[in-house]
DNA sequence: GAAGTAAGTAATTAAATACTTACCAATTAG
DNA sequence: CTAATTGGTAAGTATTTAATTACTTACTTC
């Protein structure tokens, strides 16, 4: 747990540092009184908490107010509607998980080690958020399209993006095959973070997916590499 | 839509000739009067399209009720329960699905060509049942460990079982590498299946999956390749 | 320190929704 | 043919849950 990426339950964001000098805040911290800034985060990491341990279609408001310690009419002083609230972890996540991923593409000196490296970030994100899976997963089951399943696929999106600029790079270096799909490589490369995630919902450790995926990855990296011409 | 698939729409299950052969049940169709079995088959069926169409929790038992032409109440005639009624859908999906899995592996004549077999079936197969992710998805995410998670876990096991064989069988023939780690093949082969679902659930569009499908595969076939070894 | 605003409580409401019960008609069995 | 069984309806009931309302208390500002 050396780890140092955004979990955000032990969340101190940069404005913390104005937070704290005002001396109201911290009484108010005494008597359960919060600025409504600071009691949205508080409920967004409840809502990503309770929706880590059971399904998010299943957390009501009462759980999350119950979760930060108000009663269930006080959530909606913070927020207009439930939705708005799952919309704010989305938003959180959308803000977050870019951040993490790009920070360790660029902590990288190839394109393949970049990839690796997004990989294995994207990996220790979601054991650290078991909770953000979930919700993505409940959002795409959604019929409409709501502004919630936007937010995702705009993530996606970017997320494409990164893997595909690192992949043509590769392609260019020599390092990955000169005829690669790399379209179909960025799909497989979420694919498999996918797939992990979904054997790791199934066992319920979330252990076991830090483990495998060194191995999977290595694989993956195998259908890249230059194919034999003699 | 030339497909042998058991999409369930128009299911026409072997034990058809013994139920048509019997008169009533042809009056009973008029009547809007069913034999238990053949109702549960129609509410399974339902629940499957309506699944598909959007989220399975918000999947009412008034939903499944209108869906086959009969009260809600009367569903109750034919299930215990309402989660009764989604162990019947896994409990369908159980059956057909290894089914037409193992069939496609059986009309291959090299491992590498069952494994391609069973990949393009099971992508025919969640085109044909949308609702099918959708469902396991949602059993997924519950936190209890329920009759319907094992039934999944049970299923997917089957399923590495199923690819590990083939793999296993490809090394053995010189087909794939000889240092394959055929575990992680499995993990990234269910991965794969698992991607091209989700982001076809982002975009509404299953034809989109059918069309990715071949050169994600062969994708996924260069990475288990020999290796060149000067 | 008076006035205004922000954050809280407790109680209530309205809508869904899984499941039940009382009764009825059709099918089947003896 | 009659009696039992089965599948159906219509009308409940109990519970859950998002959202609201009336009122209170803490904090800020002028």
């Amino acid at each position: 747990m050396a780890s140092r990426l955004p979990a955000i339950a032990n969340q101190a964001p940069a404005s913390s540092v104005a937070i704290t000098a005002s001396i109201s805040v911290a009484r108010s911290a005494s008597t359960g009184r919060m600025p409504t800034e600071q009691r949205q985060a508080e409920i967004v990491a409840a809502a990503l908490r309770l929706a880590a341990e059971g399904s998010p279609a299943d957390v009501t408001t009462s759980d999350l107010a119950r979760a930060v310690g108000v009663t269930q009419g006080a959530v909606f002083k913070h927020f207009p509607t439930k939705d708005a609230i799952w919309l704010a972890v989305l938003s959180w996540v959308g803000q977050h998980l870019p951040r993490v991923l790009s920070d360790a593409a660029q902590q990288a000196d190839a394109p393949l080690a970049a990839l690796r490296n997004v990989f294995h970030a994207h990996v220790e994100f979601v054991v650290a958020n078991p909770g953000v899976p979930r919700v993505i997963f409940h959002e795409l089951q959604q019929a409409t399209d709501s502004p919630m399943k936007q937010q995702v696929r705009t993530m996606l999106q970017t997320y494409r993006q990164l893997l595909l600029t690192h992949l043509n790079a590769a392609v260019q270096r020599g390092d990955a095959a000169n005829d690669l799909d790399t379209n179909a490589a960025a799909t497989q490369f979420v694919g498999i973070i996918q797939g992990l995630v979904m054997q790791s919902m199934l066992s319920g450790q979330t252990d076991m997916m830090r483990a495998d995926s060194t191995r999977v990855f290595d694989l993956y990296l195998r259908g890249l590499r230059r194919s034999y011409e003699p």
